[in-house]
DNA sequence: ACAAAAGTGTTCCCCCTACACCCATGG
DNA sequence: CCATGGGTGTAGGGGGAACACTTTTGT
């Protein structure tokens, strides 16, 4: 079977920029695969592909997640158009980038079809990559630095309960500096989007309280925009 | 001639938000064409078209509003991509939204080829519109306004010589309120951003200072970010 | 003289910043 | 009792918000 068109026509394709925080290695970490196929056969890339005809973008970008990392997402937001002519090998391919965050309990990886394999990278420690896709990761690591300051991110980032230092660790990983812990605490608890489970976390030492978000406040404040400079 | 391809493949077009302000009618105005040609002729649309096989989309986007429209843009960025399937009743049709911003002395039209006219309409008084258009334009406005609370927006909007009244009143009409005299001018010109040019504009009883961007501290300030909640 | 827009200062309060010590627990 | 991370308070300063009158010009 085959398609004709009076015009040539470029493909398009959907790229996830998926992070995750490592908080054993208190690392910002990116899902990339190892391509199975030419292009770029062997080298390291974001995971995605084509786009089929009668499915959306956003659908688009989690089948193929499924498909080839089967990571599960708890939020995704689309976060660029990369359509430079000469971008891909194979001829005018377009490509839409989606930002997505996974929360550590879902961070395991069953291998797919697609991908040789895939595997989490340490943000600053990234190897070679496929296409433009470095161009695409650092346009997603300022989205994400961008987007903390002005919404609250967490719930997305965090397990169901955590204590207000793994917060905080999570921020200091993505904004690349240390916070003070008081002003964190103060402005952090301020918003009303943190309620105390009354359950503690014992791992060391003296217990530390855990904390879930309020799911509706936080909707909320994720509507509004909020003014969140730590 | 003719292209065959072994799957089907969708078609990639561009649409331009393109937006000025008329300081005669206080109001924000968006850049609109009549169809020439179907579907929807007849009905009004954003400028745009589709992407040629060997050009950059922001290279799309301005060839489609010279043919069309005429207008020179100041400033553009992309703005987001709409796919999803039946949006265009051609087919399935991925097109990628770009916010673009007109001076006041730019804001003339001349009459294109594929367009059957060009109109500037004021936003709150929109006609009906063809494909998503009304969504791409809401995604729009929302973008600009949020775009002019973190970045110096106004050397795009504004004419090369003008004053802080003018300023002001453009901020008033994107965010749709009224802004403190006195506060405003303080904050504005704490940036250090505007110079004074010396001269005056004569209009109404007492003239008023005429101001110019500083193009070098606007960069900056650009690349930074800034808060501007006024 | 009056109408219209330009221009100008101050006070209050809130929030951000900087900063250092005690607490609870495990070993 | 010591090491480790959890948890807390305050003083000072800067900037935002609210607010009203004088100045300049044209008619």
């Amino acid at each position: 079977m085959a398609y004709t068109y009076k015009y040539p026509k470029a493909d398009h394709t959907v790229d996830a920029v998926v992070f995750g925080i490592d908080f054993d290695e208190t690392a910002l970490k990116i899902l990339l695969i190892e391509r199975a196929r030419e292009p770029f056969k062997g080298n390291w890339a974001l995971p995605g592909g084509f786009v089929e005809m009668d499915e959306d973008l956003e659908a688009a970008v989690i089948r193929e997640l499924q498909e080839e990392t089967n990571v599960r997402l708890s939020y995704m937001e689309q976060l660029y158009t990369f359509g430079a002519p000469g971008r891909d090998p194979r001829g005018r391919v377009i490509s839409t980038a989606f930002l997505g965050l996974v929360q550590p309990g879902h961070i395991v990886i069953h291998e797919g079809s697609d991908a040789a394999k895939a595997v989490w990278w340490n943000v600053n420690e990234l190897p070679g990559l496929a296409f433009d896709h470095a161009q695409i990761i650092k346009t997603g690591v300022q989205r994400l630095r961008s987007k903390i300051s002005w919404q609250p991110v967490g719930i997305e980032l965090l397990p169901d309960e955590f204590t207000l230092s793994d917060l905080q660790q999570a921020y200091e990983i993505i904004l690349g500096r240390s916070i003070d812990k008081r002003n964190f605490r103060r402005k952090v608890l301020k918003f009303g989007v943190l309620a105390p489970t009354g359950n503690v976390r014992k791992e060391n030492y003296r217990p530390a309280q855990l904390y879930q978000f309020d799911k509706k406040r936080y909707a909320l404040l994720q509507k509004q925009g909020i003014d969140f400079e730590v």
